[in-house]
DNA sequence: TAGATTGTTAATCGATTAACAATC
DNA sequence: TAGATTGTTAATCGATTAACAATC
């Protein structure tokens, strides 16, 4: 393990393609599995794996590959999954909801520990068997259980000052729902984004330019 | 317009930030804007966005910087957003659902023409206006629609099936919600996917790091 | 005109790929 | 043992940053 050296971003954001992909094997029943292998199915080189799995240790055996259970476990390892974190939500709209009743925070290694709404309407409720609170009860939940995460999923413009208040009540990581660039001290916490708005317009900029490769072909 | 070399994936996943951050300033009034200034608020460097925005013409003035109006639009069309693209829905479950009422396809340049399920409950009514069909009837659909991306928000089993058959039927894209990683033919269709599940993993070796780190301080 | 800022070419940095000795 | 496949070092490739002439 020479866990020091910095891991790149690149390396970071493919490991747990690695967990999934690992994940699968292992239901597939298969017990061992070689660099190129995994690289074939993943659409990676052999070299990316082992160079990617060699920033955090040698885990597989020379002439052999590498065991399939015991390479997910390790990985599962150092993505923190065993780590006990816990999460709450903030915002229970439709997508609030909808993340709530189907996302499976288990099997990523988090605990949901309630959600927080302003709403009459489902404050004092459960939404999948989570409690669900009023927003003003959040800081003094946060005092008294420890949360790693908190997911937001409130309107735009409630977006920046949800996300502070969980700042500065102490949380680690913002998983950001809002499709608002939400501006933190990166030294406080971690905010991870998930933009459905870059992903469809990254998506619209492939089929557009596919559209213009066809037209060409037919009038060069 | 030198429009023809290769535009690499780095660059293509920043231009819709660009666009978010653009519309921002939009909002917010400012005319013109330098590279050093778009840089400072979006966390990149001057030269970075000059180099990228070279990629597909010159849009600026020198001396002057860029116009936010226009560079906007330069780059809303760069991503294909007036080209009229359409999309269905498949899967009308909590993510479907909240997708359909949430999400603003029409500021991304989509117009979703309807959804498809299976369930008696649903087929026959409309979301947020958007008519429910039965999933048997969706090559029938799209044969009388020209429809370019399928959105997937089905049950993981039935992930695989019904991105065949929506690339059997012709889409161009498919933008997909489910946490599987569907297997295609690229040269047919386009994959997008929105992996929640990658993201909150990312985010817990961030934070699990973050732990670590503030621990060896305490013991050296 | 002088100052500012572009677009582009060159230099640097980092990430991916290739090669190979070590060894199961 | 012979064959396979690792972990790692070196070579290549690509992306980011720096520099600067062109010019608004």
């Amino acid at each position: 393990m020479k866990r020091n050296t910095k891991v790149s971003t690149a390396v970071i954001r493919r490991l747990p393609r690695y967990y999934r992909h690992l994940s699968e094997l292992q239901e597939a029943g298969t017990v061992r599995i070689s660099s190129s292998a995994l690289g074939k199915s993943m659409g990676l080189t052999a070299s990316q794996i082992r160079q990617d799995l060699s920033c955090f240790g040698g885990f597989g055996q020379q002439g052999y590959g590498y065991k399939v259970d015991s390479l997910k476990e390790e990985i599962g390892e150092i993505l923190g999954i065993h780590r006990g974190h816990t999460v709450v939500v903030l915002g229970t709209g439709n997508l609030g909801r909808a993340i709530i009743e189907n996302f499976r925070f288990s099997s990523n290694g988090f605990r949901l520990l309630a959600a927080f709404d302003v709403s009459p309407r489902v404050v004092g409720s459960r939404i999948a068997g989570v409690p669900v609170y009023h927003a003003d009860s959040l800081e003094g939940f946060l005092a008294e259980h420890p949360v790693s995460v908190g997911l937001l999923a409130v309107p735009i413009s409630a977006a920046q000052e949800m996300g502070d208040r969980l700042a500065n009540a102490g949380v680690a990581g913002i998983w950001n729902f809002t499709n608002y660039e939400i501006a933190f001290d990166p030294q406080r916490v971690v905010v991870e984004s998930v933009h459905f708005s870059d992903s469809l317009l990254a998506l619209n900029y492939m089929i557009s330019q596919r559209e213009e490769e066809r037209s060409e072909e037919e009038s060069p």
